[in-house]
RNA sequence: GCGGGAGUAGCUCAGUUGGUAGAGCGUCAGCCUUCCAAGCUGAAUGUCGCCGGUUCGAACCCGGUCUCCCGCUCCA
C-alpha cells in the first residue's frame, strides 16, 4: 500500500473520530456509499456553502439564488435526456472478468469494419493513383458494398433492440457477430443487464393511480424549468446567472472512494445565460474565476489543474473540469460546461411552452445559451480535509496532528480555555464565552491539561484559542494561541473582538 | 456486478489445539495545577459484523449474508 492511501485512511478515520462523517446507518451495517455529516462535519459544510455563496450571489449583482425541489415532473428527464443516457445496459465477460457497455462493444465492431473499409479505399488508391474516384468505387466495388450492408444491417438491428428494450435479441447480436472481449479475446459472455442511474420512486397514495417519478440526479434541470420564472420576476437581463445548493442522487454502480462518488450528494452550481455566440468568450471567463476562487483558499496552487474535456457530452460545446489533488489523485472537483442551447431548447420542445429571451439591445429574442460551473460540495469538504490534515513533529519527542482548515471555514472559530478550573477561571472563562457566542461558534473546554486541551483543537481545526490564566483576573488580559504557527500572543479583553474578525473575516479572502 | 483481502471496545490491534473476551490510546469521574498530548487513582464501554450449521462447548471450523479496502468496469 502507497503511503497515500495510508494517509487517506487515516483522514477517513480522523473524520469519524472527530465527529466530521460517519458511515451512514452504521448499526444496520451500514448504507453503502452514502454518509452522515457529524458536528464537526455539519459546521465545515455549512461555511463551504456559505462561502460559495456569499462569492455567488452576494458579490455577483447578476446572479440571483434559486432552490428547485428534488422531485419534478418525469418529463424532465426524458427532455434533458437522462431517461435514455442513464440506461446502461451492461454486460461482464465471464473470463476476464470486466466489464462493458454492451452497445459500446458494437459500435466498436463497427468501427473495425469501417477500418477494413478505409483499407480497400487506401489500397485502390495506390493502384489507381490520380484517377481513383472514392464515391464511384464505394459504389461498384464488392467488397465494399458487403461491408457497408453488413454495418447497416447491425445498426439497424441494434436500434430494434433498444427501441423494443430487449436485452435478449442484443445479447444475441453479440453472439452472432462473435464479438470477443478485447482483454480476454474470449466469448464467454453474461446475460446482458439494465442499469438505470436514476432512483426512482412514485407519487400518488393509490398504487393504481400512482406513476413513476426520479429523483433529480442533477440540480441543473430545476433551474432550466424555471428560467423565465426567475428571469421575469427578478428582472434580470442576459447575461446573467442563477445559483443553487442542493442534493442530487445518483444509483451508481461503483460508488467508493469515501465522500469522493456517493449516492447521495450535494451540488453547488451557478448556470450563466448569455447571448448566442458569446458563450465561449464567458465559458472561458469563468474558467478562470472558478480557478482563482478555488486557489484563493489557499491550500496549494499545485493543489490544482485543469482538465479539458475530449469527449463533450452530447449538450457540450465546451467542457473541462478543475481537478483536485486528492490523496487518490487527481480527480474531478467542479465541471465548467458550455452547454450551449441544449436544455432550454428541449424544455420548449418536451412542454411545448416557448422558452425564450428578448433582448432589448437588439430588440430580438432568442433561446440563451448556457456555461455551467457545477462544483460536488462533498468533493469539496474531502478536498479541504485532506489537504488540511497535517502530521507534524514538533521536536525529538513531541508530534502533532492539526487540521490546517482556511480559518473562515473551520467548525470552531475559537476555544476558550481556563488555564486550570479553580480560583475563578472558569467564571472569567464563562464570561469571554457568553459575550462572544453570538458572533461566533466557540468550543469551551476545562477539562485535562492546557497542552492537551490545544491539541484536541488542532485536531479539528480550530484557528483561535483564547486562554485565561490568573493574570487575567487582574489585568483583564488573556492569551491568544494560533492553531498554524503554535505562537502566542498577550491581549486585551476589550481588544479581542476586533483581533479575531481581523484573522478570521471572509473579507480577507473575497475581493 | 465480478475477482482478491478484511471485519474483535470510540481508535490501533492481541487472542495458543475449539474451553469464562484482553492491551495501549481515547472517553468519563476524582487528584495534581502546570501555556503546548502521553503524572496518579478509579470507572464505563463488546450479542467478537449479522444469520444459520457442526460440537457438550464457537471470536476460532463450515455455509450464507452485510459492510469496508484493492483491482476491473462505469461516471453529464
Amino acid at each position: 500500500m502507497t503511503s497515500n492511501q495510508e494517509t487517506f485512511k487515516k483522514i477517513i478515520s480522523h473524520a469519524k473520530e472527530y465527529g466530521f462523517i460517519f458511515q451512514s446507518s452504521e448499526i444496520y451495517d451500514g448504507l453503502s456509499a452514502v454518509y452522515d455529516y457529524g458536528p464537526n462535519g455539519v459546521e465545515l459544510k455549512n461555511n463551504i456553502k456559505s462561502y460559495w455563496w456569499t462569492s455567488m450571489v452576494q458579490m455577483n449583482e447578476n446572479i440571483v439564488g434559486f432552490d428547485a425541489s428534488v422531485l419534478m415532473h418525469p418529463k424532465i428527464w426524458k427532455a434533458s435526456g437522462h431517461v435514455d443516457a442513464f440506461n446502461d445496459p451492461l454486460i461482464d465477460n465471464k473470463d476476464s472478468k470486466s466489464r462493458y457497455r454492451a452497445d459500446v462493444l458494437i459500435e466498436d465492431y463497427v468501427r473495425k469494419i469501417e477500418l477494413k473499409i478505409n483499407k480497400e479505399i487506401i489500397k485502390s488508391k495506390k493502384r489507381f493513383g490520380d484517377s481513383f474516384d472514392e464515391k464511384q468505387f464505394r459504389k461498384t466495388n464488392s467488397r465494399v458494398l458487403d461491408y457497408e450492408r453488413k454495418i447497416k444491417e447491425i445498426n439497424t438491428e441494434m436500434k430494434k433492440c433498444f427501441d423494443d428494450d430487449d436485452l435478449v435479441s442484443l445479447k444475441k447480436l453479440i453472439d452472432d457477430l462473435g464479438i470477443v472481449d478485447p482483454v480476454s479475446g474470449s466469448k464467454n459472455w453474461t446475460e446482458i443487464k439494465q442499469f438505470n442511474l436514476m432512483f426512482s420512486t412514485s407519487i400518488g397514495a393509490s398504487i393504481d393511480s400512482s406513476s413513476e417519478i426520479f429523483l433529480r440526479p442533477e440540480t441543473a434541470q430545476g433551474i432550466f424549468v424555471n428560467f423565465l420564472n426567475v428571469q421575469k420576476s427578478s428582472r434580470k437581463k442576459i447575461p446573467f446567472g442563477i445559483a443553487q445548493i442542493g442534493k442530487a442522487f445518483r444509483n451508481e454502480i461503483v460508488a467508493r472512494q469515501f465522500v469522493f462518488r456517493m449516492r447521495e450528494f450535494e451540488q453547488m452550481e451557478m448556470q450563466f445565460f448569455v447571448k448566442p455566440g458569446t458563450q465561449s468568450q464567458w465559458y472561458n471567463q469563468w474558467k478562470d474565476t472558478r480557478m482563482k476562487w478555488h486557489q484563493a483558499l489557499g491550500l496549494g496552487e499545485e493543489n490544482y489543474r485543469f482538465h479539458d474535456h475530449d469527449k463533450l457530452a452530447h449538450y457540450a460545446d465546451a467542457a473541462c473540469d478543475i481537478e483536485f489533488n486528492f490523496p487518490f489523485g487527481f480527480k474531478e472537483l467542479e465541471g465548467i460546461h458550455s452547454r450551449t442551447d441544449f436544455d432550454l431548447s428541449q424544455h420548449e420542445k418536451y412542454s411545448g411552452k416557448k422558452i425564450k429571451y428578448f433582448d432589448p439591445e437588439i430588440n430580438e429574442s432568442y433561446t440563451p445559451y448556457v456555461v455551467e460551473t457545477s462544483i460536488g460540495l462533498d468533493r469539496m469538504f474531502l478536498a479541504i480535509l485532506s489537504s488540511s490534515y497535517t502530521e507534524e513533529r514538533i521536536d525529538e519527542q513531541n508530534s502533532r496532528l492539526v487540521l490546517k482548515i482556511p480559518d473562515f471555514l473551520a467548525p470552531y472559530k475559537l476555544a476558550i480555555l481556563p488555564l486550570v478550573k479553580k480560583d475563578g477561571l472558569p467564571d472569567y472563562a464563562n464570561r469571554i464565552f457568553n459575550d462572544l457566542k453570538i458572533h461566533y461558534n466557540i468550543s469551551y473546554d476545562e477539562k485535562d491539561a492546557i497542552g492537551r486541551r490545544y491539541r484536541r483543537q488542532d485536531a479539528i481545526g480550530t484557528p483561535l484559542c483564547i486562554t485565561v490564566d490568573h493574570d487575567s483576573l487582574k489585568d483583564d488580559k488573556v492569551t491568544v494561541r494560533f492553531r498554524d504557527s503554535m505562537q502566542q500572543i498577550r491581549i486585551d479583553i476589550s481588544q479581542l473582538k476586533k483581533e479575531i474578525d481581523d484573522r478570521l473575516s471572509l473579507s480577507n479572502w473575497l475581493d
